[in-house]
DNA sequence: CGTTTTTGACCGGCGC
DNA sequence: GCGCCGGTCAAAAACG
């Protein structure tokens, strides 16, 4: 009997110790399992940094090849005419010249610098920042026009008949009992607003902002009449002084458009992930400019573009109930065809109705994925309440299964730049500077 | 506690 | 002069 129970015992025993090995088996399966795992992953991450790698190189190699065809197509076009060239020096001096120019930055002008909000006395520390900042040659991207005339010249050469250059600031001061209370537009003096070019970008997004790379502050929010979206007023915070503004409004006619408008010029540098907006709207914006005060010159060079239709002018360039010469980019059709970019331009054009409204239909797929990924950097965290986080998810699987297409497209891309550039001198000039901006900030 | 967002109030321009 | 409207201010609330 005894004897029946050890053995029950022992049998019991063993069944443990074999349940127990079992067990160690799966756990060191698992555990090796995990581990074969985690190397997996390793190695993908690994592959796919090569990849990337690999990508940056192409872009590099793609870049200086542009820029090798870029600067042969310009030069025969130097010898054939006494026109102004499309060298960088060159450009500079045209756009001088034209009293409009494409600055992707500039330096902050002394009166700038002198006017300092006292009501902003948290910024200090950020400015102390700025002001080394700003000494560096860091990347410094905006709307400004050229300084090769003076600004009250500019003024009175333009729209405004009152003389001397300080009506504009007559214009924004807040007429309190002792004036000492300012507009925001106080430090923008240098930017004259009566010629302020705004540059609106249109690009589907589901998001409360698109992500330009910058960093903003909201100031505002209005329901505006016709729309029952409210409109929100961001100002820039990378730098306390800063003068860009930003409003962003849902599209009435379509709620997955987001219409941002973008005012005025960063006087500091900027994120290098903030380039690609600054420069593109610095460019629409160059090119608005220029063709309001150059006697038409650059609507005649884009319409010999292949691909210029006539559209309806959009509501936010009203001109009529919008005293800024208005651009509008439109991100919102993303290229079917072989061509990279396509210009549409209302009818209206050049109308006199005293400022240029003007609608340019971009499809740069890789700034349409910059407008559509939501700004993680700046705002975002704040509308967090507002944001699905499915729709985060799907928006994060979408642009990487993206990825693989856009290896292929690459090389798509890289012609049709080619093929974009070389088709109309307006847009290489405007391009070179963007670019050659761009490249001068990353090489230094 | 520093910074950002919210939101009602305010201001100036414009049309009537 | 009045009212409407777009834009901005600024105090309070919210956030991290």
């Amino acid at each position: 009997m005894e004897k029946k129970i050890d053995n029950s015992i022992s049998g019991a025993s063993v069944a443990r110790e074999g349940y127990n090995h079992d067990e160690e088996d799966i756990r060191k399966t698992l555990k090796d399992d995990e581990f074969k795992s985690a190397i997996a992953e390793v190695n993908e991450v690994k592959l796919e940094n090569a990849r990337l790698k690999m990508l940056l190189q192409q872009i590099e190699k793609d870049y200086n090849s542009l820029q090798t065809r870029f600067f042969n197509i310009c030069q025969p076009e130097l010898k054939k005419s006494a026109s102004p060239t499309c060298t960088p020096e060159n450009i500079a001096d045209e756009e001088e010249s034209e009293l409009v120019s494409l600055r992707l930055g500039r330096s902050p002008s002394p009166n700038e610098s002198k006017k300092v909000d006292k009501k902003r006395s948290y910024y200090e520390t950020r400015e102390k920042y700025h002001s080394c900042d700003q000494s560096n040659d860091g990347l410094k991207l905006g709307l400004d026009y050229s300084s090769g005339i003076s600004e009250s010249d500019l003024i009175k050469t333009s729209i405004d008949p009152s003389p001397g250059p300080t009506s504009e600031v007559v214009k924004t001061m807040r007429t309190g009992d002792n004036g000492s209370v300012k507009r925001a537009g106080d430090d923008e003096v240098s930017q004259p607003n009566v010629k302020r070019a705004r540059v609106s970008v249109r690009t589907k997004c589901d998001y409360p902002t698109i992500n330009d790379g910058c960093q903003w502050r909201k100031y505002g929010q209005k329901i505006s009449r016709g729309n029952p979206c409210p409109r929100s007023y961001y100002r820039c915070s990378v730098a306390p002084l800063c003068p860009v503004r930003k409003q962003v409004q849902r599209c009435l006619e379509d709620m997955s458009v987001l219409i941002t408008t973008y005012e005025g010029t960063h006087n500091h540098s900027l994120p290098i992930e903030a380039t690609a907006m600054a420069s593109t709207t610095s460019a629409a914006a160059s090119m608005l400019l220029s063709g309001s005060s150059s006697s038409s010159q650059w609507p005649k060079d884009f319409k010999n573009l292949p691909n210029i239709s006539k559209t309806m002018p959009l509501y936010l360039s009203n001109s009529s109930s919008n005293p800024f010469p208005t651009i509008t980019l439109d991100f919102t059709t993303f290229p079917t065809t072989s061509s990279f970019t396509s210009f549409n331009f209302p009818s209206n054009f050049q109308s006199g109705s005293g400022f240029l409204s003007n609608s340019l239909s971009f499809s740069s797929p890789e700034l349409a994925t910059i407008l559509g990924s939501y700004d993680s950097t700046s705002t975002l965290p704040y509308h967090k309440n507002l944001i699905n986080n499915g729709s985060s998810q799907k928006q994060f699987d979408t642009s990487s299964s993206n990825k693989l297409k856009e290896d292929s497209s690459q090389q798509a891309l890289t012609e049709t730049l080619t093929k974009a550039i070389t088709s109309d001198p307006s847009f290489q000039s405007v391009l070179a500077a963007a670019i050659s901006s761009m490249v001068g900030a990353t090489k230094t």
